[in-house]
RNA sequence: GGAGGGGUAGCGAAGUGGCUAAACGCGGCAGACUGUAAAUCUGCUCCCUGUGGGUUCGGCGGUUCGAAACCGUCCCCCUCCA
C-alpha cells in the first residue's frame, strides 16, 4: 500500500509524453509538472499564499538543510513539515544526496554513509541512507528520496559503477528504514552518469525493489544538453509506466518541455529563483537580464504576454532599479514571474499533450523565444 | 595675519626615485547561475586599440639616465591659533 498512486491519463499522440495524475496524502497533482524548490523550508522570496496564487501544486524541501537548522526533532515537534511552514499542498523532500555532489570538497564517501563537514562550524557531520529516512519520516514529506550520490560529469566509467552498485544498496537500505510506507512515498533515484548500460543497470536494480516512483538523478550536472537528453531516451525504457518519473534538477524551459517529450512526469529546480535575485527573468520571448543598463528606461512590463502579478503592474524599469538597489522586493517580484512562468509553461505542455500537438507546441516556444541552437543551453 | 595638513583615475584611498597605467574598496558595464554553502561568483572599467601604441597622478618650471614620488613657484582645499 503506497502513500501515493499515479494515473497515466493520456499520451501524446505527437510526441509521446505523458499526462498524468499523482494522488498524494495532500492532494493530487496534474503531470508533467514543475515543483518550486523551497530548500529551507521557504521557497526563497515567497510566501506560501503567492506559491498557491501561481498555481504551484507541490514544492521541494531538503533533507540535509532541515536537520542541520532548526533540527528534524524541532520539525516534528512542530506537527511535520506542513504545519511548519504552513504548506498543505504535497511536499517533495531530496534526500541529501545532492550535497554529496555540491559539497563535495567537504565530504568523504564511505560504504556505511557520508561525512560532511560543516561549511562554517568545521563540525564532523554523518548522513547516511537511514538517517536521510529517518529524518525525512520526522519531516513528514509526501514524497522522499533515496540517499544516493550524484556524481559530477564528464566521470570515469569504473567509478560511475561501483558508485551505481553503492547507491543501489544505499536505496535497499532506505526501504528498510521507512516507517511510514502509508503516509510517505520513497523514490529509488537512477544514476550512471552517460553509461547506457550503467543506467539500465541502475534502472532494473531499482525497479526490482518496487519502488512507488523513480528519479533519474546525476544529470544537469556539467555535461551537454545533447548527453542529457540522450541519457533520459536511453534510461525511460527500464522504467514501469504507471509509476511517476522524476527528472532531477532540471529546469531551463527547453528542457522541461524535451523531458516531457521523453516521458519525464516531474522536474524541479532553483533556477528561477536563483537567476530572479540576480536579475534575469525568463520570458516567453527569451531571458533577460533586467538589471541591463537598456532597460534604464523600459516602461513596458518583463513580459507582454504574461498574466502574473508583477507583470501586470510593474515595468521593467522599476524592476531594473529594485534589482541595481539591492531591494528584496525586486527578487521576490522577479521570483514570483520565474516561477509563474515555469508553472504556466507546464500548463501549456499539459494542454498540448492533451491536444497530440506537444512537438508542435515546442517548435512554437522555441521559435517565439529566440531559441536556436538546442545544444546552447546558454539561451535559456 | 600665525602654525600645520593636504591636492592620485567617476568617488574614496594606497603609493614618497626605476618592478606604476598606478594596489584596494565603492560605483559603473557585462557574463554566469539547473535535486540552493548562492541577495553569490567571474571579467572589464584613462584613451585608441592586437599580448601594440598614446597621454596621466592640481598648474608651470627645474634636478635626474629615469619623477606621481626630489627642488622652486603659482593655484586650490582643510584644521587649529589670532
Amino acid at each position: 500500500m503506497s502513500a501515493i498512486k499515479y494515473e497515466l491519463l493520456h499520451v501524446c499522440k505527437q510526441s509521446g509524453a505523458r499526462l498524468g495524475r499523482l494522488h498524494t496524502p495532500h492532494g493530487v497533482i496534474e503531470t508533467p509538472i514543475f515543483m518550486p524548490v523551497g530548500t529551507q523550508a521557504t521557497v526563497k522570496t515567497l510566501s506560501p499564499e503567492e506559491l498557491k496564487m501561481m498555481n504551484a501544486q507541490i514544492i521541494l524541501s531538503n533533507t540535509y538543510h532541515l536537520w542541520l537548522q532548526p533540527g528534524d526533532d524541532i520539525i516534528k515537534e512542530a506537527g511535520g513539515l506542513h504545519e511548519f511552514m504552513q504548506w498543505d499542498r504535497p511536499i517533495l523532500t531530496d534526500s541529501g544526496g545532492f550535497q554529496v555532489f555540491s559539497l563535495s570538497n567537504l565530504r568523504k564517501i564511505t560504504e556505511e554513509g557520508v561525512y560532511f563537514r560543516h561549511h562554517k562550524s568545521g563540525e564532523q557531520l554523518f548522513l547516511s541512507p537511514e538517517k536521510a529516512i529517518q529524518i525525512q519520516n520526522n519531516l513528514g514529506s509526501d514524497i522522499m528520496m533515496s540517499f544516493d550520490e550524484c556524481v559530477e560529469l564528464p566521470a570515469e566509467y569504473n567509478y560511475v559503477k561501483q558508485s551505481v552498485e553503492r547507491t543501489t544498496r544505499w536505496a535497499e537500505r532506505g526501504l528498510k528504514a521507512h516507517k511510514n510506507e502509508k503516509s510517505q512515498a520513497l523514490f529509488g533515484i537512477v544514476q550512471g552518469g552517460d553509461f547506457p548500460d550503467l543506467r539500465k543497470m541502475s534502472a532494473t536494480e531499482l525497479v526490482k525493489l518496487d519502488f512507488p516512483g523513480y528519479s533519474i538523478g546525476g544529470l544537469s550536472v556539467g555535461e551537454s544538453k545533447e548527453t542529457m537528453y540522450r541519457t533520459i531516451e536511453f534510461t525511460i525504457p527500464y522504467l514501469p509506466t504507471d509509476k511517476p518519473r522524476y527528472l532531477m534538477g532540471v529546469g531551463s524551459s527547453d528542457a522541461l518541455i524535451e523531458g516531457s517529450i521523453r516521458g519525464i512526469d516531474m522536474f524541479d529546480c532553483v533556477l528561477p529563483t536563483r537567476i530572479a535575485r540576480h536579475g534575469t527573468a525568463m520570458t516567453s520571448h527569451g531571458r533577460i537580464v533586467i538589471k541591463n543598463k537598456q532597460y534604464e528606461r523600459d516602461f513596458t512590463p518583463l513580459d507582454h504576454e504574461c498574466e502574473c502579478y508583477t507583470c501586470k503592474n510593474y515595468t521593467r524599469a522599476y524592476l531594473r532599479h529594485l534589482i541595481k538597489a539591492e531591494e528584496t522586493f525586486g527578487q521576490r517580484l522577479i521570483s514570483y514571474h520565474n516561477v509563474f512562468f515555469l508553472i504556466r509553461l507546464m500548463e501549456n505542455v499539459r494542454q498540448a499533450i492533451k491536444e497530440n500537438r506537444l512537438l508542435d507546441y515546442r517548435d512554437e516556444f522555441f521559435a517565439k523565444y529566440g531559441f536556436s541552437d538546442p545544444t546552447n543551453s546558454r539561451q535559456f
